[in-house]
RNA sequence: GGCCCGUUCGUAUAGAGGCCUAGGACGCCUCCCUUUCACGGAGGAAACACGGGUUCGAAUCCCGUACGGGCUACCA
């Protein structure tokens, strides 16, 4: 059997990191077994439409690497792929559904539904829910006459199809990675298939879509595992055989209360979309992965492991090696949290591992937002030396700004530890003696600095973190020769300043 | 509340009845390297939710309880 799935996200606004997950998981079984990865935009809510939000959607695919080989906006034989085009396919099977006695038309109003609930509730039920235990109390065309049912429909009142659940029976599929579940129809209720305003529900579209797109396995969510219930009733209804399911555990929020939403990324300083997104407030706006300084490698590397394992040590994957590393049947079961320390850490991986070009063309606009001036070959020498001391691009800036302009800052307690009056002319000496160094390189002036202290009888460890100082303003950073090497005759008088200063 | 799914160090996880004195990773702590930070290296603290079974033997199988999550719309 060949492989077909598809990713099939609501254009409701940013795409969610859990859904880009999915995504990827969908993505790896696809090229895994050779099959086909299948983007389908399920736009049936047109209160919740947002514009811009499937440009998004495919935008976040291509940033990450993860883009369908058939689809909306890519192609393909068995479209439209957005579902807002397929309505008379959704209408159609619907009407098959309700001549063959599996579906019917309801004309119940918002407010007997509501009322019907109530009801149910004041009686003690449970879960108040339309199905077989009420529908004969309600309008629709199992209860009503025929003849009825044929002016309400002639007459245009607004009304929905359900689909007819009957009670008492058993549905058991085995998920792919559940294993078993199974429901009782008697918990189910008749759900609404296609809406008053003429649009399906995502459980028609979806499994009408499925079905005609020829989808083989569904890999989605847990938050669908319990209407696959309805969705399996659908196909059996349809005398259509079902894709095979398999149901992903939730990313969970990091203190692990719920799952992972957008308000969580204030809420927790963390990234919580792939790519920014401009909402009409600053509260509807939100930060992505990317503009975090995020490198999409990363973002797909951590994703995979929220909920996945190789079962090996090995814990950097490019995406090829994802391809042939990844097996449906170890995915976990239960939620996994987002955790901001090991993304950083898989990106500090991939930082390390970049070429410095490629780094420092990122680095760019940073730079240039702040208003520095941009000197390539600079950037060259310094991007190497703050890979291992940042877990972010986007923090290159603020940990290298001493080497990028003047020096702004000084951490005045540790001058206090470690400035001596007396060391003055002795750090005077060196200025002299390192101001000769040809070329001016970090090897040479070391050497020099290091005969400079045997002869001006000092020990290294008195001179150079003030030296330290007086070139970075703070305890930290790359080696002081280093630094030096990139400041050039600067850094010389960075330093003639500081002995001068009080 | 009902239905469904889940539960190994703080986190993501290894573990498919004896290999478990429960392993590695991130984070945390100590030490080494070093002019500092980082990198790297060496150590350390840290978990099988609980209770019953089954078995010679259970983190692994079964049942119950507790806890967590999902769903419970003419949203997806």
């Amino acid at each position: 059997m060949s492989v077909r799935v598809r990713f099939a996200p609501s254009p409701t606004g940013a795409l969610h990191i859990g859904g880009v997950r999915t995504a990827l998981y969908n993505y790896l079984f696809a090229k895994k077994n050779h099959g086909i990865f299948i983007l389908r935009i399920e736009d049936t809510d047109q209160a919740r439409y947002v514009p811009g939000a499937e440009e998004y959607i495919l935008d976040a695919l291509r940033w990450c690497g993860i883009e369908p080989t058939e689809g909306q906006g890519y192609g393909g034989k068995l479209g439209p792929y957005r579902q807002s085009e397929r309505k008379a396919v959704y209408r159609e099977a619907a009407l098959q559904l309700v001549e063959s006695g599996k579906a019917y038309y309801a004309f119940d109003t918002e407010e007997e539904l509501d009322r019907m609930r109530a009801r149910l509730a004041d009686a003690g039920v449970a879960a108040p829910k339309y199905d077989a235990s009420v529908r004969m109390e309600m309008r629709n065309s199992l209860s009503l006459d025929p003849l009825e049912v044929t002016d309400l429909l002639r007459a245009g009142t607004p009304h929905v199809v359900r689909l007819r659940v009957d009670p008492g029976k058993q549905v058991v599929y085995r998920d792919l990675i559940r294993e078993e579940v199974r429901f009782d129809t008697t918990e189910l209720d008749d759900k609404v298939l296609i809406k008053a305003d003429g649009m399906p529900t995502y459980h028609l579209a979806n499994v009408v879509d499925d079905h005609h797109m020829d989808i083989s396995h569904v890999i989605r969510g847990e938050e669908w595992l319990s209407s696959t219930a309805h969705h399996l009733l659908l196909y059996e209804a349809f005398e259509w055989s079902p894709p095979r399911y398999a149901h992903l555990p939730l990313i969970m929020r990091p203190d692990g209360k719920g799952k992972l939403s957008k308000r969580d990324g204030a809420r927790f300083g963390i990234p919580v979309f792939p790519l920014s997104w401009k909402g009409d407030t600053a509260e509807e706006s939100f930060t992505g992965f990317r503009e975090f300084g995020f490198e999409p490698e990363a973002v797909l590397n951590f994703l995979a492991f929220l909920g996945w394992n190789p079962g090996t040590d090995q814990e950097l994957f490019s995406l090829d090696e994802l391809v042939e590393a990844f097996d449906l049947g170890r995915v976990h079961r239960s939620g996994a949290r987002f955790d901001m320390d090991k993304a950083l850490w898989f990106n500090h991986q991939y930082i390390k591992q970049r070429p410095v070009q490629e780094i420092v063309s990122k680095l760019k606009p940073l730079v240039e937002a702040r208003g520095w001036l941009w000197d390539e070959r600079k950037c060259l020498e310094i991007v190497p030396l703050f890979t291992e001391r940042v877990n972010l691009v986007s923090e290159i800036p603020d940990a290298a700004g001493y080497l990028f302009s003047e020096l702004r800052t000084m951490d005045e307690e540790a001058v206090r530890k470690h400035w001596k009056p007396e060391l003055g002319p002795v750090i005077s000496e060196l200025v002299k003696i390192l101001e000769a160094v040809e070329p001016f390189e970090a090897q040479a002036l070391e050497q020099a600095a290091k005969a400079g202290f045997q002869s001006l009888n000092v020990k290294p460890g008195q001179i150079l973190p003030i030296l330290r100082l007086a070139l970075a303003g703070g305890l930290q950073g790359p080696g002081v020769f280093q630094m030096l090497q990139i400041l050039g005759k600067q850094g010389l008088s960075r330093i003639r300043t500081f002995v001068a200063r009080d």
